[in-house]
DNA sequence: CACAAAATGTAGTAAAATTACAACCAAACC
DNA sequence: GGTTTGGTTGTAATTTTACTACATTTTGTG
């Protein structure tokens, strides 16, 4: 049995859900017997009128029997009638919206603006079902209880890294960022079981990253991956946030892969203002009026 | 008549044009009695569920009769529950409700998690309407042409700027980024009418940015902004990219926005890719094979 | 507190979908 | 050429599902 890499598997699970139906039925013509056949041309036909008929005037209108139409049903894989209606209805709406249209050559603005937000936004929806909310109540958990956060990201990450810092700095927890590695290491040096450090690695596999959460872990801090499960960070982790997005390869950049850390950030973030309640959203709120006082007033 | 400020006005021309019915539930909850209430809060907690469940399975969910799920169903202008769940399926067609659900108090990981993906998902979708993809092939124009480019922002939008840092720096251009304000000041004073400064800014309204622009004027460098429109920063460019986007003010914090910001980062990124054509591309391999140094083997 | 109006539920009915089974058809084999 | 076998289709009964009419409860008002 051939083994896809988990990235894949997840990647395809979530697209198959949405694979129109319309394009199976064209594709499947050949599986289909003689009357079942009658059943795809008349849905192919006018899709629009088939999802507002009943079994029995589907049956009439491709004169066959009712059953037919149930087993045609059942061939393409739905549990019955009702439910093909369903996926019909699903595949006629708005398009195909979240197709991963790769961006080509002769692509204008328009083409590849919409083409990375498309290809991006399915992405998100991939990630999305990756995102095990255990783990991340888990995580909120650590951050809560934590003395110090430290946040570390190298390259692409380490723009999330620096996005997490001012996120968190909102909250009176001490936040440590550092860009350089050598400055990671030695602020990690002090750390201690109290403290966790939030390291952030698509790949999982950068060096100085993973010798990052061995010192902190011989320091018994906590050690949080936001990286790829199973990779050598991952292993290195007490606890890891792991995300798996369908990277756009054609780019040579992290473009999804980097999105999809902020909104676990985000949700980080949220999770902790929610475990501090009300009280502390008060706080929140004076964080950003301060700020006021270095911007021009609205209108 | 009453004038909605532009945010708002296109956040709901968006909804409109897909007759959400999700949206409608959410929105149209005054109208219905209590009961119907229930049923709307139990198709609105997991919409994916409803679509399969029965007329009476959904009644015993929302603890309420068959008849009232069947009322609830034709207060929505629907000719009754299995037309109502047809209308549900397409508006869960594109994979996420496109819903603005507002992260609440008592919310769990799980619940949270969801609607922050969604939102931002939401979010997205409006920002990518808002864009204009002429305004973005201008900016890949003069990036293109620039001599050095650089990228400024703070607070939220440091970690934006930084990731343009990241992707720019792939490409044989100089880039400069600052997080201090006097650095990039500095760095400003001394540029010419070659340059490309890229200002990044949600509101817009940051003074020390504002002070920026206009230096990097004084020195002809053409002034990119990443901001919203109309703001005192926009009207010191020589080019706005403005991006509206819907923004979570629960939070008191930049969520959405700066995502849709990096997501413009991205694009110029591949405009500009795709402007240097194939050759180019072979370079950016390059630039990624260096990094495998750094890394641990796949595997 | 009584009354009307609205909301909700109960029970019966109609419709729709599914199942089990029988008839049919076509190809393979004796 | 008839018989058997596998698959396809339809008929009729069964079950599930949705809807309707009406009774009951709740809510608001004088």
């Amino acid at each position: 049995m051939l083994m896809l890499p988990l990235k894949e598997a997840k990647y395809n699970e979530a697209f198959k859900l949405r694979m129109n139906i319309i394009e199976k039925i064209a594709q499947h013509t050949e599986a289909f017997s003689k009357s079942e056949r009658k059943v795809a041309e008349v849905i192919l036909k006018n899709p629009q009128a088939a999802i507002h008929c009943s079994i029995a005037t589907l049956a009439k209108m491709s004169d066959v029997s009712e059953p037919t139409v149930n087993r045609f049903c059942r061939r393409l894989e739905t549990k019955g009638f009702p439910d093909f209606k369903l996926h019909l209805a699903q595949s006629l709406a708005s398009g195909t919206p979240f197709l991963n249209r790769h961006v080509g050559e002769n692509d204008g603005p328009e083409e590849y603006t919409n083409k990375i937000f498309e290809s991006t936004m399915a992405s998100l929806e991939v990630a999305r079902q990756s995102v095990d909310p255990n783990a991340i109540n888990r995580g909120v958990d650590l951050l809560t209880q934590a003395q110090n956060i430290y946040f570390f990201g190298l390259g692409a990450s380490a723009s999330v890294a620096h996005d997490a810092l001012n996120k968190f700095i909102r909250f009176n927890v001490p936040v440590v960022y550092f860009e350089d590695i050598l400055m990671q290491r030695m602020s990690c040096m002090n750390c201690s079981d109290k403290d966790v450090v939030v390291l952030i690695s698509s790949t999982g596999r950068t060096k100085s990253l993973v010798e990052i959460a061995q010192i902190a872990r011989a320091n018994d801090a906590t050690v949080m991956g936001l990286t790829s499960s199973g990779s050598p960070l991952a292993k290195e982790c007490s606890l890891v946030l792991s995300l798996d997005v369908p990277e756009d390869t054609d780019m040579y950049m992290p473009m999804a892969s980097r999105i999809a850390q902020l909104m676990v950030i985000d949700i980080l973030a949220t999770g902790f203002i929610l475990r501090r309640g009300n009280k502390f959203r008060e706080n929140l709120k004076r964080v950003k009026e301060t700020l006021r006082r270095s911007r021009y007033d609205k209108q």
